[in-house]
DNA sequence: CGAGAGTCCTGAAGGC
DNA sequence: TGCCTTCAGGACTCTC
């Protein structure tokens, strides 16, 4: 379950094979992921050299151009159980391989999916437009992004904040983990209305979704169970949950029992005592 | 516009 | 051992 820090590790880790790379070969053996990947994927890309990987929210944008500036920018995004790393044996075809991206250095880059919530799209053109990129909230480890942000948009709204900082259009990048972990550490109760917390406690648990990701990210993106680097190495990192997936056990910091509730379909997971 | 539910999918885990 | 059910999760999409 790639969050973002997951996803900036793939991006870090692929990044120095495939950056001034040429593609040689684009090797689609399912198209069916969130949307099909284009048909046309091995013929737009095929002769276009990597220009860089950049990322938005949870997706990756490969910049691909040829000679003259042509090209566009290959959108891919993880879902929940998507892969891209380096392949030691591209010979060898596993379950759920959907895509090879060979490059003239001899690398091949692949994309594995079990579960199809990931996505490959070609976006055509200079710049990133695309109506999945357009209305996306502030990137949570840049500068644009503060309590004032939060205490902003959550005026009038009767969500609760759990709920909405996991909403990609209020701020990106904060999964299901993230949110549990980051209000924990704001001491914020999660089903609180987010329109009913004081413009001081969004400064707070700003800098707590602030301070999560960036642990997480520092020790190589975490995840607590499938996820797999780049490189192919395992991205389980030991990183402490201080509330997730911890019910009834004690709370880190007061030993009152982990508490778990369902919102919006997600799993939530809190100690009442330190959280009001 | 906001809120809430539905949806896609596979694999792991739990119950019997 | 094996089948069946449930759950997990990102985020778009639909309905009210």
């Amino acid at each position: 379950m790639p969050e973002l820090p997951e996803v900036e590790t793939t991006r870090l880790g692929l990044l120095p094979h495939v950056d001034g790379k040429r593609i040689i070969r684009v090797t689609v053996r399912d198209r069916r992921l969130r949307w099909p990947i284009p048909a046309t994927l091995n013929r737009t890309l095929t002769g276009l050299t990597v220009q860089d990987i950049t990322r938005r929210g949870k997706y990756l944008l490969w910049n691909c151009r040829d000679q003259d500036a042509a090209g566009g920018y290959l959108l891919c995004h993880l879902g929940m159980s998507g892969t891209l790393q380096m392949c030691d044996n591209p010979s060898e075809i596993g379950k759920h391989d959907h895509v090879d991206i060979s490059l003239e250095s001899g690398v091949t880059i692949r994309f594995n999916d079990p579960r199809r919530f990931g996505a490959m799209l070609w976006i055509s053109g200079p710049t990133p437009t695309h109506p999945l990129l357009e209305s996306l909230g502030p990137e949570p480890l840049s500068a644009d992004f503060d309590g004032g942000v939060l205490y902003a948009a959550s005026r009038g709204r009767e969500v609760s904040v759990k709920e909405f900082i996991m909403n990609g259009h209020v701020v990106v990048g904060v999964g299901n983990i993230y949110a549990s972990e980051s209000l924990f550490r704001a001491q914020i109760h999660p089903a609180r209305a987010a329109g009913r917390i004081s413009r001081q406690r969004y400064d707070v648990l700003a800098e707590a979704i602030r301070a999560t990701l960036a642990r997480a990210l520092a020790a190589g993106g975490s995840s607590l169970r499938d996820y797999v680097k780049a490189d192919g190495d395992l991205g389980y990192f030991q990183l402490e949950a201080s509330v997730y997936d911890r019910e009834g056990a004690p709370c880190r910091v007061c030993a009152a029992p982990i508490r778990a509730m369902r919102q919006g379909q997600r799993s939530t997971y809190f100690c009442a005592r330190c959280q009001r």
